[in-house]
DNA sequence: ACCTGAACACCGTTCAAGT
DNA sequence: ACCTGAACACCGTTCAAGT
């Protein structure tokens, strides 16, 4: 390991892009999608609002959808943080598990540009963005152990983990998705996200069919 | 009404665009997304393909967004006949529910391509696009239909309709999603949609909760 | 290493005509 | 009515240099 001081940073903001130009592409690039939608991304615009040449973001992404893979990932980073910060303070398994279902619903519907990059399809770049899958994969672990922790309380049914983790993550993934694109207009006007997500969940839980007792 | 005959066929496919370019255009729409994805669809190319100029898919469509919009809705036609084609021959409601629910999943499955146009964010477009809106809502309908006709047998639970709606709504849409997003890759593998769906939704039915019996 | 500036081969969309 | 052909103002990406 060198002794040499790394890179200062920079003195002020007309260096910025100098300093750290991939973090603020994906910054940039979150901003506009949030304000003029994904398919409105333009590389050369970010560049020029950045004020470096159209060949700048090269230097960072070989290409368009690489940055809206490093978009997606922070992204997940984004919405970690978001349902780790919900969970903290509740020890009870069950509640937990509800916790995360309602915060990643909530997650979506206050950051629906990172949460539309995060699930757009991009199959093919997904075998060259590593970090992509890896994000994804942390996602998919801590709902597992949430899942396992409720289950082992014996008040969440038993069997195959997997597939109840299928079944949470379809139906707040639905919700989730459905609410950013502004699908539910005929069901609850006005609608609160926070509350939708607490009684989808709960049907979830307890079934649609009659409880014969 | 006048008696003049209809504009008659178009003899052979060269002039077939001359006969229905509008169709000819949704058609050729619809094959160009299948194979290379929303991302990549060019109405210049889709003009070229179609032997015809770059201007003239603008005296049916005045955007393309606009061609979006009547993929979208041819979406949704094919959905419809793909759902009532297996709904035919069953009468028990909770059964029609449940069949309802895989075919939703499956139509996305054999249909990634129309199943993604559908639920594009064309926040814009809907107001200008009131069959797109129309071709939702009956969608929406009949899915209330079938919920109601399950609530009367006394099998689903009682309470309000449009919440039960958008539980079901909700997981079969997010499992729909997961599933020609290829975002399942870690549960089930080789998966088989119709097995899942069927899965998915009895956890719904039945609940994750224990019985207490 | 990181960035520039000019260029290439495309786009979506518009204008002014043609029949 | 329906289509053409040329043009405009963009794109993503590449080349060959500059420091």
């Amino acid at each position: 390991m060198s002794t040499l001081p790394r890179k200062p940073k920079p003195k002020n903001e007309a260096e910025y892009h100098h300093g750290d130009l991939r973090r603020a592409l994906v910054d940039a690039a979150l901003r506009s999608i949030e304000r003029d939608g994904v398919s409105e991304l333009s590389l050369r615009a970010l560049a020029r609002s950045l004020r470096v040449s159209p060949r700048a973001p090269y230097r960072h992404f070989a290409t368009k959808e690489q940055l809206l893979a490093a978009v997606a990932v922070e992204g997940y980073r984004m919405s970690a943080s978001f349902t780790a910060s919900r969970l903290a303070g509740s020890t009870d398994p069950v509640a937990r598990l509800r916790t995360a279902v309602e915060a990643y619903v909530l997650f979506a519907v206050e950051h629906p540009a990172a949460f539309r990059v995060m699930y757009a399809p991009y199959a093919l770049v997904e075998e060259r963005a590593p970090d992509l899958l890896q994000a994804r994969a942390e996602g998919h672990s801590e709902m597992m152990r949430l899942i396992g922790a409720a289950q082992h309380t014996g008040v969440v049914r038993a069997g195959d983990p997997m597939l109840l983790g299928l079944a949470l993550w379809s139906v707040m993934h639905g919700l989730a998705v459905l609410l950013v694109e502004g699908q539910l207009s005929r069901f609850e006007r006005p609608f609160e996200a926070t509350k939708l997500a607490r009684l989808v969940a709960s049907l979830l839980f307890e079934g649609l069919l009659r409880r014969t007792e």
